[in-house]
DNA sequence: AACCTCACG
DNA sequence: ACGTACGTGAGGTTC
């Protein structure tokens, strides 16, 4: 069954960023030399038939709320594009950034933060309009008409003429790393004010179940590091924990700016993030943040260590792996131009994090299946990298959600236990 | 088609 | 001298 499709699974897996058409035959035995024939047979290939169901279900769609929403939309860019039209002196277009820097950087005579790499142009991009804030009222309206229009012109107008159901086509060879992704429309990148529009079939309710902090989870029990495993174990607030280390104070002194850079410092750590980029983001000086990633790596050294291994295996090997053996090939990493190899340093790093966590979820929807695929009272409609959006007939809710939560946490045993959270509600955008 | 910008995890 | 946080999809402008 599905040959063509479990053709294009297979040589996938053998180079997810350059497939090539080798005949199944040939493909799948190249994935048993190279360990991965579990990861094609026990995950990609039963995967298949359910994303395939998933996007065959659509999820619903509420044309009234969408009808008032994009009017109130349209009213609003109305509004500011006459406010910036006023203090530019006159009418351009709020599309083209060429255009919105000649009127910041040589009408009005406002610094450009940065230079395009590609083109050489000012770049007029989120953070240079907020670092721009002060020096002009225009600012702030280009800011607000930039989000309204993204808004309003991605999502709210595509969806406008959409039917009663929408059904996304998921992609589970899309990223490199394992993970989904979605397209026509993209359902993964829905900002939470288009959320409303979204509404489960009649007699059934939304149930998100997200897995919590799964990534740094992951590298917790990866690492071996025994700092965040027990803080993780023990059910600590992991980035507070964090802040108090790096600003090396008592827990309870810890406040919401600490928190907040540690927080940014936890995700760049798995991204392979350096000190130029955290003290841009955490709006500290590059010495300061030099000195808190360094603080940082002597409390959680075995992450360090788990990371610089990463990193030599794959200069070895050319590649790296996550722990069921999905691999993801990185030529740049040898490369002379630093820039690329930097590149293919910070995703080798990421990968095994990444993939795994992909993996988690893909399992945990196989799991699901096994069990409920025949049964027409609880609906997966989306899988959102580390959510999955079920509707639920209301009588079974209670029934379902705690054996759910089960299948989810239980997927993979690892020295840190999986968290799920879960909210639930009648429209996508109020869940609790 | 390349580029810029920006939505999400 | 310069630029760097991973992974996506999508809209518009410019050439």
């Amino acid at each position: 069954m599905f040959e063509e499709e479990k053709q294009k699974i297979a040589n996938w897996l053998l180079n997810p960023d350059h497939p090539e058409s080798l005949s199944l035959e040939e493909a799948e035995e190249r994935l048993r030399t190279l360990s991965l024939w579990k990861v094609y047979e026990e995950i990609e290939v039963p995967l298949f038939p359910i994303l395939k169901d998933m996007s065959a279900t659509g999820i619903r769609l509420d044309h009234s709320r969408l009808a008032s929403l994009a009017k109130e939309l349209k009213d609003e860019i109305a509004k500011e594009t006459k406010e910036i039209f006023a203090l530019a002196g006159g009418e351009f277009n709020l599309n083209s950034p060429k255009q919105v820097a000649d009127i910041l950087f040589t009408n009005l005579g406002l610094k450009p933060l940065k230079k395009n790499s590609k083109s050489g142009t000012s770049s007029t991009d989120y953070e240079t309009l907020v670092s721009l804030k002060a020096a002009h009222p225009i600012v702030e309206h280009l800011l607000k008409s930039r989000e309204l229009i993204k808004i309003e012109g991605t999502y709210v107008s595509k969806l406008l003429s959409a039917p009663e159901r929408i059904h996304a086509v998921f992609n589970q060879m899309g990223a490199a790393t394992g993970r989904f992704s979605s397209h026509d429309p993209n359902m993964q990148n829905i900002p939470p004010v288009v959320k409303q529009v979204f509404i489960p079939s009649d007699g059934f309710t939304f149930v998100s179940l997200d897995y919590s902090q799964i990534e740094l989870r992951l590298i917790a029990s990866l690492s071996g590091d025994e700092t965040m495993i027990a803080a993780f174990k023990k059910g600590i607030d992991i980035h507070r924990l964090t802040a108090s280390k790096i600003f090396k104070i008592p827990l309870q002194e810890v406040d919401d700016r600490m928190r907040g850079m540690a927080k940014t410092l936890n995700f760049g750590i798995i991204y392979g993030m350096g000190s130029v980029a955290f003290s841009k983001q955490a709006g500290v000086t590059r010495k300061e943040a030099e000195a808190f990633i360094k603080e940082y790596f002597k409390n959680f050294s075995a992450i360090k260590n788990y990371e610089e291994d990463i990193v030599m295996q794959a200069l070895q090997v050319g590649y790296t792996e996550n722990i069921h053996g999905r691999k993801r090939f990185l030529p740049d990493l040898a490369s002379r131009n630093s820039f690329l190899a930097n590149n293919a340093r910070r995703a080798a790093i990421n990968m095994p994090v990444q993939s795994l966590g992909a993996d988690v979820i893909k399992l945990a929807m196989i799991k699901f299946w096994e069990k409920y695929h025949a049964n027409s009272s609880v609906k997966l409609l989306l899988s959102i990298h580390d959510e999955l959006l079920f509707e639920i007939k209301d009588s079974k809710i209670d029934l379902v959600i705690p054996d759910l939560i089960k299948i989810m946490e239980s997927v993979l045993s690892l020295s840190v236990p999986l968290k799920v959270d879960v909210a639930k509600g009648k429209r996508w955008s109020d869940l609790s």
